[in-house]
DNA sequence: GTCTATAAACAGATAGAC
DNA sequence: GTCTATCTGTTTATAGAC
């Protein structure tokens, strides 16, 4: 494979940039995978080359140590955060009905479900975003400048319009935080949850389930009987 | 200081273990915070040593390295759990009326805010019970069935009575999950959180709207308008 | 029971051939 | 760019004095 480190800056602030290859992109890969699974500090860079498919001396090749292949996952992060969800999210229509931003959180609440719990990315990636808010507090910058803030805000200005609150009120953000975290201890305590429920890893019916519980809870909060 | 290792059998499982002593305790404790703080494989044992004011040979001594350390942890969380919240939880009287159910419901809901977000073992416990049931699967057992699954299924029980359901039902399991998530994740997410409410950490106003947040979503969720 | 000294394995980083 | 071999520090576990 053949790939040099990439530029420190980049040029266009508001494209997404490419997924990452080759021995670079697989050792991002690998770093994402085993980190979320198993840790930083548990994770050799010996069982990270084998996991790629090359060897220990590239990761210092190509991300200078250790540290900065964590870095760079961190980034792959962000990154695929925007190429799914889109770099710069439009900003709210003034006319917006209550009603529509209320489907429009009911549809942002399945999507985030069904991305987190089925299979995918939605494995490897918040175990690893876990470890790292629970870790170094660093990287955390980066993952919160850009994934987790824009995204809270676009969900607290639907929460807002929804609720007829103030969108930048400590009551909306602390409601959205509460229905995201919701949301993700399904994925995070996924080995008690299936366990207590009695099942085998979450399939499409368990899938169906959970969101049918936090559809309910959203439309509850938001003060409606039945979905949008 | 003094301490054998303890016997392996307890005479009454009914009874809660005292506190552990000496070295071995201070070990225990040292492991529950460095742990849960910088995680398994990232701290050392004579970091672990250091904290508890001992060498690192003792570790080996009283729970024959370093693995057995964690396990003594994990059992001591369980320990600090049933100490708390006592061994067995009485049965549900049959004539408990919903709004007692729900008022017990939002009085432990309260109880549980507080202690995760205040200070104390709140901020160490989790964040070490987190780290275990992401990783280890093996020590998960002693987790789910000793703290996790009893208190678990007293929380249907009572949510079971206070919306009018089955408490044994997916429903209610279901429901009682989201709502304890909730709750985890302003503890797990706390340097996300406070971050974005421009918070400088939980003090007794934030742990207060917190709250309120919360028994929000109960009452919306057990389909009441006001607090009990 | 506690502690020092040490052993044996493993970590991450790097030099240098290709 | 890729890879092997190696350097240097640190890890856990243990032997043995007290």
């Amino acid at each position: 494979m053949s790939d040099a480190p990439p530029p420190d800056a980049d040029p266009d602030p508001g494209a997404v940039p490419p997924a990452p290859t080759g021995t670079r992109g697989a050792l991002i890969r690998a770093g994402l995978r085993l980190f979320g699974k198993t840790g930083f500090a548990a994770t050799s860079t010996r069982e990270l080359a084998e996991a790629a498919g090359t060897n220990v001396a590239s990761i210092a090749y190509h991300f200078g140590g250790k540290d900065g292949l964590r870095r760079a996952c961190v980034e792959e992060v962000a990154r695929r955060f925007q190429a799914v969800l889109g770099p710069d999210p439009a900003p709210l229509p003034d006319d917006l009905p209550a009603a529509a931003a209320h489907a429009r959180l009911a549809f942002l609440t399945t999507a985030m479900v069904r991305f987190l719990l089925g299979r995918g990315d939605g494995e490897e990636v918040p175990a690893f975003l876990l470890r790292e808010v629970l870790g170094e507090p660093v990287l955390l910058d980066i993952v919160y400048d850009r994934v987790i803030a824009p995204r809270h805000a676009d969900l607290c200005a639907l929460w807002g319009r929804a609720s007829g609150q103030d969108p930048d009120s400590p009551a909306v953000r602390l409601a959205v935080f509460a229905h995201l975290g919701q949301i993700l201890y399904f994925r995070l305590g996924a080995a008690i949850v299936t366990r207590r429920m009695g099942w085998d890893g979450y399939g499409p019916a368990e899938i169906a389930a959970v969101e049918a519980r936090i559809l309910a809870t959203l439309n509850a909060a938001l003060s409606r009987g039945d979905p949008p």
